[in-house]
DNA sequence: TTAATCCTATTGTCGGACAATAGCAATATG
DNA sequence: CATATTGCTATTGTCCGACAATAGGATTAA
């Protein structure tokens, strides 16, 4: 005989109107830009009050996907490559990884992404990594703040470049923690700028050439350098970025 | 002059009581572990109410930097590497990524993960892998979900042996997305357990002998047959992944 | 026609209330 | 004495009702 039960289905109500309304945006039902209903209305369909409601709210809300539009008004979003790199980044360093996992993680990763990078950038993205090495070029050398955008923005276009959103959110998650670090130590770090505007130069040409091991090979040396300045810095590899 | 104002921050308070609960913990305020204090305590201490401080604890929820302990209660948690993966594959999934955009991601990353494993991978870590490999053999050959499991948990071993929180998580979120979707086509496969186990062989002889380049080598073709079991099994490569 | 004003729908916050539940203490039972 | 049951208490989950703040649209004034 089977007279025993199953173990009833115990979640927050709250839990459940978030599930439930996650599950109609990844289904479709809830389309990409529609707006939420009003909290009232999802009271009177979940059969909830309204403080409940917003809890489930809440949650979407971190989750990224809902966000808010004019008047205030939730409409749904589907979590875009940039939103994960930003939340993966936070949760990274409140998770305490250090310098060392980043740069390590960097120098595993963006060779093979500029190997990539060199056979399907487009031409026009070329063309803007080369108007971005302009704009660096134009700065002062002494605006610090130049340089580590200079350099961060470099990385963003052949993230972008890549056409693939998977490879674009966990090498922009990398950039923001790199951004965020260097500019702590580039102040110390003496001819970074010309360093940098080198290294790019290289690759810029390495990807008009379509040349992938040329590429990857000078993102190595790239990479290196830019841990190089870290060292100089007498920055602790080991301790938790912030 | 300037007598112009600032924009005043206006921020809702349960976004407040949220952003200062997770400052205390990046801080290290709140230790990890440590319990967070009773609703009721936290409304006298923000001097909110208790729906307030609900709906900033269902962001915090969300956010995965507390989570329920015994009797409810709420103890802080800083987000590990699995936490960002898992978090990652979803948002993933509900932006509608590509079984292309995934498999190219783990094409670029995951032989460089394993030359890198070539070097770093324990003893004790080659040996897990050695009893994963021998685990999928003793499986019946028609277990497709031993299959599964046993190429994934591949993976994930090697993952874990490269000793980097960060990308343990990318490489994590790769492995989720990959076993969801092979789960699927996996019985169209044919003789894909003996492939699969052939390049795991290979793969561990590598690491035995630390031949970074044998082992990206390798990793590089293990990566290719899993994809081409896609192509046998007819899966639209510019499906989104569910 | 444009600018100021009112109106209305909706969100943000409040306060209180009570049921549900987990953990613990007290009690009963053998 | 050991164990099982019961009751107690603190805390969370949910509900209700209320009101201020605000954004947008409608309305009126210029």
């Amino acid at each position: 005989m089977d007279g025993s039960f199953e173990p009833i289905e115990r979640a927050p109500a709250y839990m459940k109107v978030f599930r439930a309304i996650e599950e109609k945006i990844s289904s479709g039902a809830l389309k990409d830009g529609a707006h939420l209903p009003t909290e009232a209305d999802l009271c009177a369909q979940f059969g909830v009050t309204r403080s409940t409601v917003r809890e489930g709210l809440r949650l979407l809300e971190q989750a990224g996907l809902i966000v808010r539009g004019p008047a205030k008004k939730f409409f749904i979003k589907r979590p875009a490559a940039s939103d994960i790199a930003a939340a993966a980044s936070k949760s990274f360093a409140l998770g305490g990884v250090t310098f060392s996992e980043v740069w390590d993680a960097l120098a595993t990763m963006y060779p093979e992404a500029a190997r990539l990078a060199a056979m399907r950038l487009s031409k026009a993205r070329i063309g803007e990594l080369e108007k971005s090495g302009d704009a660096l070029k134009a700065a002062r050398d002494d605006d610090h703040e130049a340089t580590v955008e200079g350099a961060v923005a470099f990385f963003q276009l052949i993230a972008k470049g890549l056409d693939n959103r998977v490879m674009l959110a966990m090498l922009q998650s990398l950039n923001l923690m790199i951004g965020e670090s260097l500019r702590h130590v580039i102040a110390r770090a003496p001819k970074a700028k010309d360093r940098i505007l080198d290294a790019q130069r290289k690759l810029v040409e390495a990807f008009k050439a379509r040349d992938g091991d040329v590429a990857a090979d000078w993102m190595t040396k790239h990479i290196a350098d830019l841990k190089r300045g870290y060292e100089v810095a007498k920055v602790d590899m080991d301790a938790a970025i912030l």
